[in-house]
DNA sequence: GTCTATAGGGCGATAGAC
DNA sequence: GTCTATCGCCCTATAGAC
């Protein structure tokens, strides 16, 4: 056992999670998160560039993943299919986890400054999925419309797995979504 | 001629993109834009929510133009024509101003939180159509999901629109773009 | 860790329009 | 007189600099 309590990010994580929860994200000052964590707020600033940044922990390693799938689509795979085939991949990060996805977008959804993160977050993600589609070979505009149609499907699906009250797996609700999508044209 | 020179808010709007422009955002503080706006940073801050806001101005003016063009679309309309109708309806906002249009577009692009802002009004503007959907009685998710089509189909017409040297008009470039995305499913 | 500039809200005073 | 825009000063929290 070190000279710090170990795991601090995480405790701030926690601790951020319980206040945004509790009394609003305006209402939240770093101090009060560092506090609770048991840290300086310094040190909050240290792990995270800013008091939204603290809900967007590993949605880099998520984009990674979404892009790894995008890119090791099957070879027919057409630009659209392998944009979804980037979609049916976050599910190995939100399927067990619903109870903290779904508190967190509560969070979020309360939150017009978390609104913009997050959308910045899935811009980047779309921006992801475009350069894997580019790497296949795929050309603008259809490589640009494919990730948007993609990160559609995910948000429209993982608002029905948020929403109600027994859903199916995030996996199907994506492949519904997707269904739904090809059903447009 | 009063006590105050007329349009304040125009003026401010002004100084704030050329501010934006000459130095940055993050350099630019909201004394800087009221100074050469001529009024006090106080005022600034009671024209608009935050220093983002000024360059968001009428905003709100295009989304109803949207949502009347969606719901005005032939009653025979599919859902994801009805709404391509309200990307198209934006045309009159920006054919005649593309020289202001791209000014505006490059600086937001060289700014993450201009970017974070411009993404929640697109996001509004998605609900928005999705609304007009809805009330010509397309259920959900196809609204949800033709309205996250026509913004995409915006979004690449647009950064066609401004990127070429000598574009179509920007009706055009929506056109265009509808037929790609149409191609995809 | 400390120090500081800026964002942005609150509030009362003031000056004009009507 | 009322109503509204502007001002000026006070405040705290954020976030960057040192």
């Amino acid at each position: 056992m070190g000279r710090w309590e170990p795991d601090a990010r995480g405790r701030m994580i926690a601790a951020a999670m319980e206040l945004y929860a509790e009394r609003g994200f305006e209402q939240t000052t770093a101090g009060d998160i560092a506090e609770r964590a048991g840290v300086t707020e310094r040190t909050f600033f240290r792990h995270f560039a800013d008091k939204r940044e603290v809900l967007f922990d590993g949605s880099d390693v998520m984009a990674k993943a979404v892009y790894d799938a995008v890119v090791s689509a099957p070879d027919g795979a057409s630009p659209l299919d392998a944009a979804l085939a980037g979609a049916a991949a976050t599910s190995a990060f939100l399927e067990d986890r619903r109870d903290h996805a779904v508190r967190r977008a509560r969070i979020v959804a309360a939150t017009p400054s978390l609104q913009e993160r997050e959308l910045l977050k899935m811009a980047a993600l779309t921006e992801t999925v475009t350069e894997a589609l580019r790497s296949r070979g795929v050309e603008e505009p259809a490589a640009g419309l494919a990730a948007h149609g993609a990160i559609a499907v995910f948000q429209v699906a993982f608002r029905r797995w948020a929403a109600e009250a027994e859903p199916p797996g995030f996996a199907d609700c994506v492949a519904d979504a997707a269904d739904s999508f090809r059903a447009l044209c």
